[in-house]
DNA sequence: TATGAATGAGATTTCATTCAT
DNA sequence: CATGAATGAAATCTCATTCAT
């Protein structure tokens, strides 16, 4: 319309909703909660499978908002991504005393948890050059982490390799791929704890 | 622009062009062509960057015509697949004599030719049930190809977990995930050269 | 959804309308079709109350046949444009032998009918450099059209600035500017002839 | 950038800010500051490009003050509007002694400063009844105060279609109409001094 | 076999406008 | 008076997929 001075619904406050409401008027707590709401989206469609209006409103928010918190569909799932590299070293680092076992164990769930995000992560990261720039540097930053963890110098060739193992066999075990394979979650989990034990000299 | 239809194709001259009608008549041909068309436009754009109307004018037809040839978009991505692992494996068995360094060389190179469509291949294996059942089929088949190879028994675990290895240090140094991490594409061969001369036994 | 493969809606094909689309399965046809809607349509809300699902609906379509023949909403605006350049035109010449005052009612009489069109054309060729470049040389064809129908060479000054009289009165008059003013139609277009006469030394 | 609310207005330091929030206290004040911001914005976007969002932080608001003071994004173009004919006719009555020349010259340079802000006006007049119904009066109003300045009665059909044909040619000069046509700027302004000399009778 | 035209359905994004404080 | 948060409602554009010939 040319005009302006339309407007026509009635917006009408749904009872039960109202403390969440006003819980939710505070610009950190919104951004955590569509965050919080992506995560579960991403990690149940995928990112093509996910849309913005359903990430908003599965916050409880109208889809306008999710626009004024991140620019597109890509920067939340960037953050996203950051929370979940920062709960998985939370974890690492909350077991790192527990021994190997505990630690592969541990990966093991955080990827079962977290497989359908991690598919589309991947995804990303060959296809989209801000999310593999974005990825490089959480994967440095892990690196050093590591590194400090084992109390010994970064070795880069062993240990960047030796990661990826953990991982790509992490998310096997994860996804049912090593099932498939004629290879148990046991299996697994006994190889990842010799191979965090020892380091990655292969 | 206000004209619809931007064909890509260039339009041969008249002779040739019959000759390649005739030989188009054929249908086997003409899915040949489709998925040739396909492979390039997925390894591009990815699977959901790829529209299957530019599949079918890149292989020179309408868009109808690709659904005459397959189900679906996911149907010639699998005949992708299906391609790439004979690709794959028709070097492999190449070069099997040619020693390890020889196949971890190849293999890196094939697995850079197909960056981006493995990434695809990657990202649906996790999300589509039947990509799924489909790519479990054919690691199986790589599995017992590679123990063939190796002269050997199957030794499950050790196989299969050696496999993923090959397939992530592969993908790693193809895609520049490894360079990031400051292991050169040499580290990475010599590495894969390693495993693939032992065996995957750690 | 991230899997391929759904499809929900059977088609249902109208009885009445069976006749309609046979004869619309004609590019040019469908085209021509469009801008015809889109001239009612911009006609009546303007370029930015006009919408493009609209324009298609209107024209007997689905949304996205629009996008099939114009890049976007300005090109068939400029469609439309050149449609009512060819239109006015040719009222012009046909009636150029039925001299001034013929010729001037003719004209208001076409921004008459076209008074909504040309608000929005007036203001995109101030905000878009797109619109600006088109109209521009339009214009200019117009400005050698007049010359030829006066019979004369090409006076810049006069000629230019005569043209945006005309227009202008044509306009007002149109658009009930001029009424509002005590100006009242025949008075216009009793200017006008005098001014089409003369040719426009002021 | 994943963070919404991009301030535009520079901070200001303190001790000023508390002199700049008294004087803000005004509701007058605000109110100009608003009209002030909204001319700027709608003069560079456009009616439809500009946003009543931005108008409110241009100025120095919070969205929602923008509707204590104004009922909607017309309302605040029609004040805009308001101050437009106000510095116009202040303009051309300082110069009325300076001769023609300088009015023609001043009523060009005017032009050009608002050429966007003019180009929705026209739009929207044609468009927006109550738009209409404003401009009209103001047009009633000019004629009178241009019949006072020429010292003579009202001639309606002259100063009524001499007004249009002034304010056609200075925007057609103010946004390189004619230029592009081939008539420059100077010989615009000629014209135009010559018509503000003798009255319109054309 | 082959086609060009056509489409339903939706995802992303924007904005005028209101609400709770 | 003033605000930041919030939103309903849409418009633009894309794409896998089918239909009529």
């Amino acid at each position: 319309m040319s005009t302006p001075g339309r407007r026509r619904t009635a917006p009408a406050a749904p009872r039960e909703r109202d403390r969440e409401r006003a819980r939710a008027r505070d610009s950190t707590e919104t951004r955590r909660r569509l965050v919080e709401a992506a995560a579960v989206e991403l990690n149940t469609h995928g990112f093509h499978g996910t849309d913005t209006n359903r990430i908003a409103r599965a916050a409880g928010y109208a889809p306008a908002m999710f626009y004024r918190h991140f620019e597109d569909k890509r920067a939340i799932f960037l953050a996203v991504y950051d929370e979940w590299v920062r709960a998985e070293w939370a974890t690492v680092e909350a077991l790192a005393a527990a021994g190997p076992r505990a630690l592969a164990e541990a990966v093991v769930a955080h990827h079962e948890r977290w497989r359908i995000f991690r598919a589309s992560l991947r995804a990303l990261v060959a296809l989209d050059p801000i999310v593999r720039r974005h990825h490089r540097r959480a994967r440095v930053r892990q690196l050093e982490t590591l590194a400090q963890l084992r109390g010994g110098p970064l070795r880069p060739v062993d240990d960047a390799l030796g990661l990826l193992v953990i991982e790509r066999w992490a998310d096997a075990a994860a996804d049912g791929e090593a099932a498939a394979l004629g290879v148990d979650r046991a299996d697994v989990i006994d190889r990842l704890a010799a191979l965090i034990a020892t380091g990655s000299r292969s």
